[in-house]
DNA sequence: GCGTATGGTGTAGTATATACACTAACGATG
DNA sequence: CATCGTTAGTGTATATACTACACCATACGC
């Protein structure tokens, strides 16, 4: 037992984690296995530890709960009403992440009967208030891809110029020009042209690009701020 | 006393106000009565009480602290390194505000010896990790600035073009041409003129303007993105 | 070799952003 | 009451960025 003078909420993490599966963006979602709401689907989480910072509680649950690691999370916001959790007063810090579907196996593990991928746009009914840290989630992904150049994270190192322009127009639910786009973000100067090309496609191969980490921080410093 | 199975964080909120005076970004800091960092400068905050929700501790602390009340807060972060208070492991959920400086007289009250605007680019040396929450909370006011339209929050409600160039110029730290800034403002149509201009003043006397809510609801209704 | 599917390219027109300088109006001063 | 000092208020030309849009290239399957 952990005594105090004054009562204390509890504080926990909760992660929005998206992934792009061809033309869907989706989110992961872990199926609880403990009261309350066992059996519901919720976004990963827990709480967080007395000899850890939020962000190492935030990767510690997600890779505890799901096997997704080293990830980069980002935080972006902290939800806290009372009566959003049953059983006591709780204050959960929320972030969010960008990974690539299809390099992390996801497997459900403590606390978690399963683990799942699910359309961002058609989610199962979930628990507590994480319907509402969802749609806050999102906005803040759409905001942020389109002023920094953290796209690249959903897809493999190398990519073509179309799964980039497919990827933008997912996220942000609008089509976008093929030619225009190309010309601006080949303008901004982060993407690094390779000398592969698809393989195994029916028609003509696109050449892959990489996202250029140096030129970026190059630019950066410069003053250049990324905007598609 | 109050008891629980595992150890719990504190939870608190602190507020980055910032107030205009004349061509000066200010922040209303708090002097410490208590221990830990008693006489040290602090941003105004406190305990999140078990049946409020954190945006209203936040309104309540700085109404309590500094006299300071019916004001816009938004929440920007939280802060939760283990050791960022020396007594207990603290979670802070930090908010920003902007008012207008000569609207609110500012008085030191619970917990607080005193309260005082200081600029925000020599701010005395705060306690705990406050120095670096200001740091986010002026990084978040540049950007809220340029987006939205809340820059009005600093200026009586009516006000000249010119103030309201000195304002942006201010919080941006840039110079602002200033036809073009009028044209650009002017243009968004969230600014109403009226029949009143400046008084005793020593030279020609500038007209005043106001913001207009509705317009700008109306405006954000149809997509328009207010941006300066 | 022909059909099909995607890759890859340029230009003209329009809208937006920038740079820039003078007259107007008021109070203060002698 | 003439002059000075100070800020208000205005327009245009140029450069830059955004938008809309159509065709040939290349790979594979049949």
């Amino acid at each position: 037992m952990y005594g105090y003078e004054y009562p204390h909420p509890a504080v926990t993490v909760d992660c929005a984690v998206f992934g792009l599966d061809d033309g869907d963006l989706k989110i992961l979602l872990i199926q609880r296995d403990l009261e309350p709401f066992a059996g519901s689907w919720a976004l990963p989480g827990g709480f967080v530890k007395m000899d850890e910072s939020l962000d190492e509680a935030a990767r510690r649950e997600l890779e505890e709960e799901t096997g997704v690691k080293k990830i980069y999370v980002e935080q972006f916001g902290a939800f806290g009403d009372p009566g959003r959790d049953p059983r006591e007063r709780v204050v959960t810090v929320a972030y969010y992440a960008i990974v690539n579907l299809f390099e992390h196996e996801v497997k459900a593990d403590t606390d978690a009967r399963n683990a799942a991928w699910f359309p961002v746009d058609e989610p199962p009914r979930l628990a507590f208030d994480h319907a509402r840290i969802l749609e806050a989630a999102l906005a803040r992904l759409q905001d942020k891809v389109r002023r920094e150049p953290v796209g690249f994270e959903f897809l493999p190192r190398k990519f073509s110029l179309t799964q980039l322009q497919r990827l933008y127009e997912t996220i942000l639910c609008a089509p976008l020009d093929k030619r225009n786009f190309r010309k601006k973000i080949l303008a901004t100067g982060v993407l690094e042209e390779t000398e592969d090309f698809e393989v195994d496609v029916a028609h003509r191969a696109a050449r892959l690009y990489r996202f250029d980490q140096k030129a970026y921080a190059r630019l950066r410093k410069a003053g250049f701020v990324f905007d598609i």
